[in-house]
DNA sequence: ACGATTGACACAAACGATTGTTTGATTTGA
DNA sequence: TCAAATCAAACAATCGTTTGTGTCAATCGT
C-alpha cells in the first residue's frame, strides 16, 4: 500500500533502521540535524505511515485491547464500552468489541480469535455457561480481567458491583415503606450479579424477619417476553407482591409492559426499582427508580488493572475492584398500602 | 507466546513449510498421510495457534474491517454495528468499532488509526464537518462505505436512508390529518440525513399548498437539552405547531421532557413524529409513532459491498443502496383539533 | 602524537508466517 | 533398463519493523 521504512531510508538516503531510530526518538540517539531533516522530509514526501501490523510483529505487543460483552445493545454494556474505549484512547490502545449474545460457543471462539489476533489484553464480562476458557487464560497468564461477572472459584483480576449490598438496601427500602411480599424478577439465574442480589434480597428479608417464597422468584433469559411472562405470573399469583425488584433493563421493560396492560399504577398499585442505567428510565411510560451502576468508573478500573497487568512480566497480585452502586429515585416506590 | 509454526514443525520432524500447507489445505497439496497425522498430533499437543498477526504481515489482509460511528450510545448505530459484526462474523471477519462522538478530529484519527492497523476496509458515519480525509481515501483506492450520511461531491460506495421520501411521508400524514402548522426538530443542520429530510417537510408542504416557515424548524447539537430549549421556543410560538416531527432518539427525549413538563398531551393537543429506532420507543412516556430503519439491512448491505471492493483488484464501480424506511405508528399523531 | 573515546550511521538478524523453487526419492513408461 | 514424470518434503526469500552489533571517521586526553 503506502510508503515503507524502505522507501523512506532509500529517498533520504540513509538505512531504514536510523529512520526507525529518529521515528521512535530513541534515547542516546545520535543522529546530526542535518539527516534529521532529510528523514523528516521524505516521511511527509510519502506521506509514511508506519505498518502496525510489522510492529505489533516484531515488538509483540499490539497496543490493542479486547472487550467482549454478551450484548452490545445493552445500555448497561454500552456505558461501560465507552468508557474503556475512552481510556484505550488516551493510552493509545484500540478497543476492539465482541458481541457474544450471551452465548457461551461465541465467547469462547471471540477469545480465542482475539488471542490469535494479538490482544494485549482482554476485558470479559462472561457468558458464565462454562469456565474452562477462564482457566486457560489463567494458565496461559494472560492478562484479562472480568467484569460485572465474576467466579468465585477463580482468583482473577475483576472489576464488579456491589450487587449484594444495592439489593440489600432496595429491598430495606421496600420494607420500610411497609412493604412484606416483594417480587424478585431476573435474568439468567447463574449470573453472578443476579446470584449476589438473590443473596442481598434474601438477607434482608431475613433481617427483618420476613419469611422467604419461592413463589415470588423468578429467572428467565433477558428478552422483554420472557420478564411478560415472569410478571404476569407474579401479579396472577394468590397473594400478589406489593413491590417488585427488577434485574435488568430489557426484564424492567417486559414487566413495564405487563404494568401497562393490567392497568396497574406505579406506585399507588405496586412499588417497583429497576436496575438499569440509562437516561432512557426517566423517559419510560412509568419512570422507575433505580439501583444504577457507575459504568464510567467500571470502564476506567479495569483499564488501569489490565494496563498494569499488560506491562509487567512479573506476577502482579490479582486485583478484584467492588464498585459502588447508587440509588436513583424516581418516585415508583410508595407506602405499601394495607 | 504460544508455540510457532517452527515448533510445529520441530516437533513433526517436518518443514515449517510443511506445517503451513497442511494447516492451509493447499490445493494439489501432495503430502502423505503419516506425515499429517504427525502434524496434526504436534498441533494438538503444543496448542498451536497461527499468529494472525504474522499472516496479516505476509497476506497483506487482515481479514479485520473497521467501523467508523459518531456514537456508539445510538440505538440507531449500534443496531447498524450489531449486524455488521453479525455479517462479519459470517464471514471470518474481525470488527473494529470506533467512536468518534460526533467529533471530526477523533474521525480523522480513527480513520488513520485503522488504516496504519491494516484493516482491509472501512464502514464510516462520517461527522460531515470536512471531507478532505475522504477524498484521501478515495486517491488511496482503499475500500470503504458511507452509511447513514452521504457526500453529495464524491461519487462512493453508500448505504443510505431514503430521508426525503420518509420524511415528505410523515408530512403528509400529518396535513391529511389537517395539520398545517408543522414543526421541525432535528440535530446538526449539516447532516445528509437532515438536509435530505427537510427538504422532504419542504416539498410536502410545497405540495399541499401550505407555506414555509423558518420559525418553526430549529436544529441543534443532538442532546436532550438542545432539543428541549427548542421545542419549548416552539411551543412558545404566538401561533405554535400544532405537530412536530422530531428528527433522532436523543432529539425525541428531549421533546418528550418539554412535553411533559408543559402538560400536553400526545396526540390531543400535539401529534408527532419521530426518528428513531429502538423498541424503547414503545415504552416511553409517550409512546411515539416513528420513522423507522431497517438497521439490518444497513449492516448487511454494507458489508456486501465492502467486501466485493476489499476483494477486487480491478476498480469496481461504486454502489450507492438507498435502503427504504418504514413507518410504526404508535398512536401519537390525531387529527388536528381546529 | 597516538590510543581511546565517541559520534553518526550501516549491517544483519530477528518476529512468525507464506510460497515459489529445489531437491531427492520413487514410480512410471516404452 | 533408464530417462522422464511424479511425489513428498525441504529450502530460502519475503512481508515491514526493530535493535544489538559493527564500522569508520572525527575528536579527545595526556
Amino acid at each position: 500500500m503506502g510508503a515503507t521504512l524502505k522507501d523512506v531510508a532509500a529517498l533520504a538516503k540513509v538505512h531504514p533502521s536510523t529512520v526507525s531510530r529518529v521515528l521512535r526518538n530513541v534515547e542516546n540517539l545520535k543522529i546530526s540535524k542535518d539527516t534529521k531533516e532529510r528523514i523528516f522530509k521524505a516521511i511527509n514526501e510519502l506521506n509514511y505511515q508506519p505498518d502496525q501490523t510489522a510492529r505489533s510483529l516484531k515488538l509483540k505487543k499490539s497496543h490493542t485491547i479486547g472487550l467482549i460483552i454478551p450484548n452490545i445493545a445493552s445500555p448497561y454494556f454500552i456505558g461501560i464500552a465507552r468508557s474503556l474505549d475512552d481510556e484505550c484512547s488516551k493510552n493509545g490502545y484500540t478497543l476492539i468489541i465482541s458481541d457474544t449474545h450471551e452465548n457461551q460457543e461465541k465467547e469462547i471462539k471471540a477469545i480465542n480469535d482475539l488471542y490469535s489476533r494479538g490482544v494485549d489484553g482482554l476485558v470479559i464480562a462472561p457468558v458464565q455457561d462454562s469456565d474452562e476458557h477462564i482457566k486457560d487464560l489463567i494458565n496461559k497468564n494472560f492478562p484479562f480481567v472480568l467484569i460485572d461477572r465474576y467466579f468465585d472459584k477463580y482468583e482473577t483480576n475483576a472489576v464488579i458491583c456491589n450487587d449484594k449490598n444495592s439489593a440489600f438496601n432496595a429491598v430495606q427500602h421496600l420494607i420500610d415503606l411497609g412493604h412484606k411480599r416483594i417480587g424478585f424478577i431476573s435474568g439468567r439465574a447463574n449470573l453472578y450479579p443476579v446470584v449476589e442480589r438473590l443473596v442481598g434480597y434474601k438477607e434482608a428479608l431475613l433481617q427483618n424477619n420476613i419469611e422467604f417464597h419461592e413463589e415470588l422468584v423468578y429467572s428467565s433469559t433477558p428478552t422483554v417476553e420472557d420478564a411478560y411472562v415472569s410478571s404476569n405470573k407474579l401479579i396472577d399469583l394468590p397473594d400478589p407482591p406489593t413491590a417488585i425488584i427488577i434485574s435488568g433493563t430489557v426484564i424492567t421493560l417486559g414487566v413495564l409492559k405487563t404494568i401497562i396492560e393490567r392497568g396497574k399504577l406505579i406506585p399507588e398499585d405496586l412499588s417497583i426499582i429497576g436496575y438499569t442505567d440509562t437516561i432512557l428510565a426517566s423517559y419510560f411510560i412509568s419512570p422507575v427508580s433505580t439501583v444504577s451502576h457507575k459504568v464510567k468508573e467500571i470502564g476506567v478500573e479495569s483499564f488501569k488493572i489490565l494496563y498494569e497487568h499488560m506491562n509487567s512480566t512479573e506476577g502482579l497480585p490479582y486485583s478484584k475492584v467492588v464498585i459502588d452502586t447508587y440509588f436513583v429515585d424516581r418516585n415508583s416506590t410508595a407506602k405499601a398500602n394495607i
